[in-house]
This record gives structure tokens, sequence and C-alpha cells, in this order.
DNA sequence: GACAATCGGTAACATATGTTACAGGGAGAG
DNA sequence: CTCTCCCTGTAACATATGTTACCGATTGTC
């Protein structure tokens, strides 16, 4: 029943670690559901019942929330191997945080909460491999998402901007480095419109804080770059 | 060595549901260390070794952080019986994001990551519930992230208002509420200006959106005071 | 009741930011 | 080369928001 997923969900970062030996005996173990889904079928609907982590096997699925407007909004694309619900298993609420809707042809195989914890008869240690597993995930998401708010928790432009580039600088070393974004994808990723990061960039060049050609970068004030940030 | 401190900890969501005796055992099997510290001496140190997840016993500490500027921030105030460090315990990291400084004479417990996931000779079965606690502390961290993002990322005062409005609404059900914030902590929660969020309202009002009386708050017209929110 | 302390509303003003539209310059395609 | 297209920078303007200061209302305390 799950042999043709094996490879698949050894990709996923809830079994990482194990071998295809220790996912069978695991499977065998916690015996989770699978279930196939037509295009355009709600494969989780906020608000009802929610029965399991799920792991995408097949297909591609898009997840949307309706926010307080009554908005559907995007929330993430799910390809084959990725996850989701993990946030809601243990967190108390039974129901689903948002909605999953199928985009293609889906396979999905649902991890029941209380399988993952409960002691398996066969005291198989992948057990406890996947207990580290969800927790570790877990962590990450929340360290990122601290991360992120960071960043908008910043007020004024100027501040976000001189984060980002201490940020990239700390993490090149060198006070001359290039930007992986563009301005667009940076303007996104600092919530601000693009033409607002343009012209705070050149002010900062102005002042001599910085000097920019298109992608590459140079810190020229370090100090008066850091009294910039101000939360 | 643990008994005096045995009220403290059953007051921890992280041994929420045990009694005096399984909470017991439980310690005698992760054997976690107890360390106290005088008034201003560093708990942890950013960038340092984490040692584990701990628990204040008694005293008060202090959370700070460096920005990319160099600014100490506060992040917040641990009191007797609260947790750190939970959520880079799994994460992989071995460092302590940030810094926890004694306010006053303190006496901390630290649990190894590594002790909770190990299965304990005795299988005592306080151990699952231990595990089942961390990932709902984690998942509530996450899930509360995720909210206060939400709010972030809407970028009109306005927007954030209605969303907040709706949000009170849609939990209490009625068109007429009482807010449990006042206006100043309403306007941090926001991470708005008071006087902005007063304008705001005031303004709300005016145009037949909503009523209110200080904490009082009735929605007039439901459907417009949706369509303010846009993110 | 008198007082202080806190809370919320208001106003006036400065300024940061959003918006829109356009122009130059590099990069790739033919 | 020449012609696009896309990425940036730039400008002008409207407006939302931050800032500061003050005042009246409410609450709790003595």
């Amino acid at each position: 029943m799950y042999k043709q997923w094996l490879n698949i969900m050894l990709k996923s970062p809830l079994f990482y670690g194990m071998d295809e030996r220790q996912l069978n005996i695991m499977l065998e173990c916690i015996k989770p559901r699978v279930i196939k889904y037509n295009k355009d079928e709600f494969i989780a609907l906020a608000g009802s019942n929610f029965i399991g982590i799920g792991i995408i096997l097949s297909g591609e699925a898009m997840v949307v929330k309706e926010n307080a407007a009554g908005n559907r909004v995007i929330i993430s694309l799910l390809k084959a191997g990725e996850l989701f619900g993990e946030m809601v298993a243990f967190s108390g609420k039974g129901k689903w945080p948002a909605t999953v809707i199928a985009q293609e042809p889906c396979t999905v195989i649902f991890i029941s909460p209380t399988a993952i914890v409960s002691q398996c008869e066969k005291l198989c240690n992948s057990h406890q491999l996947l207990i580290m597993n969800l927790l570790k995930i877990l962590s990450q998401k929340a360290l990122m998402l601290n991360r992120k708010m960071e960043y908008l928790s910043i007020r004024n432009i100027r501040g976000k901007i001189s984060h980002y580039l201490l940020e990239q600088y700390k993490h090149n070393g060198k006070a001359m480095f290039t930007l992986s974004l563009n301005r667009n994808e940076l303007a996104d990723f600092l919530n601000i419109p693009r033409p607002s990061l343009s012209r705070e960039m050149c002010r900062m060049r102005d002042e001599g804080l910085i000097d920019f050609h298109r992608s590459s970068i140079r810190i020229n004030d370090l100090e008066n770059l850091k009294a910039q940030v101000d939360l």
C-alpha cells in the first residue's frame, strides 16, 4: 500500500534520516491513511475537523485562507513531498486553520498526531527519530516566523533596508557583496513599494552610508548604518 | 534536590497534566541541572553554547537581544515558572539566539533536549506527556507568531483596526462587544502610535462603520468593514 | 468630596511614504 | 548592429501617518 510512495516520503523532512526499511516498519506501526483527490477537490477545509498532518505524495495543492474581509488569500503552494497541518496538529485546536485545494489530481497521506506520540508496541526506534524531526520542523518554523517578524516590526523604510544590509553583511563577512534579490523582490520581502525602496537607497548613498550599482553593494559607514536601525 | 521546586514546576506548561508523583519520577529519569545565579549574571549568552530548555524556578530574568544595529532590545520578562529556549532546543542550532540576564537572584533548571526525546529505561509514561506538552508549546508559539504576522503585514492603519475588530467579532459572535485591551495596549499590539489609532477609529465612526465608547464597541456596517481590510 | 492618576480624544504640524508615470541603460535576441 | 524588454532610477504630487502637546472624562483613594 505504501510501497510506491516510499521514495517521496523519504524526501520529506518528517522522515529525515530514515532509510526505506525503517520507514516501512514505521508506517506499519502508525498506519496512516492515503487518500486520493480530484482536481479542485478540498483536501482540507478551514474550520472543519482536523484529521492529521498531511504529506502531498503526488500532484500539487494550494493553501488558501480567508482573511477577515472574506477574501481568499493564497498562502502557499504545496508540491509532492511537502507537508501541511504540522502547526495545528499539536496545538489543541481540532480544526483546520486554512483550506487546501487540489490543483490537479492529488494523493495525500494523513498521519494522525496521536499515532506519532504514542508508544508503538514494537518500540521501533525510528519512532523517536520521527518525534525529533517533528520537533525540529516546528522549531525551525517558529524561528523563521521570528525572523520575518523582525523585519515587519521595523516601522520605517530606512530601518528595514539597513537591517537587511547588515544581515547580508554579517553573512558575507565583507563590506562589498552582491544582493541575491532584485529590487522588486527585495521590496516585496521588506513589504514596501519598489520606488520607495529605490528612493531611500539613493538617499542613503547620498549620505555616504552605502554605495551600489545594480545588485552589487558596498557598505561605507558601518557604524552609521547600524544607527539607522531603531525598531 | 528537586523537592522544593515541584510546585512551581507543576505550573509550567511543560509539565501540564502531571501530578507531583509523576513529575518526581520524570525528574529522576531525566536528571536536569539546577543552577543559581546572582543578580545581573548571564543565565544565557547569545552566541554561546545552548545547554537546555530553561525554567525559572525563582527570581525574575530579562530576555534581551542585540539587533543588527548592536542595540540591546528587551524581548520579554521571565517570571517564576516560565520557560525559555524552547524554540532553539530542537532547531539544530547549538547556540543561544538571545541573552538572558538575572534581574534578581535566580534559580533555573535546565532540561537537555536529548533527555526529553530519549526513551527512559523505566518507560515512564509521563515521558510521553512531556513530549506532547512540548509539541503543544511549540505549535502554539508558531500559531501565535503567525497571527501577529497577519497584523504586521497589513500596511494601513484602518486595515489593521478592521482586521482586529472582525476577529473579535468572530470570536464573540455579536455585533456589540467589549475590547479586552485599552487603547495603549491595542496600539502596541497593532504596532502603531496611540493617537493614530484614536484618530482612525473616530474617522471610522464618522463614516458609520462602527460605534464605540471607551472599550465597548458596536459594528454597524459589517460588509463595509470587511472591505477595509486589503492586505 | 477632593485629589491624583490614568485613559481617551483632539488638534496642528512636519514628514515619511504611497502612487503614478516616465526615461535611461543594460542584456539578450534576431 | 539594432531592436526589444526588463530592471532601475527619478520626479512630482497626494496623502497617510508620526509627533507633540493639551484637555476633559473617568476611576480609585484618602
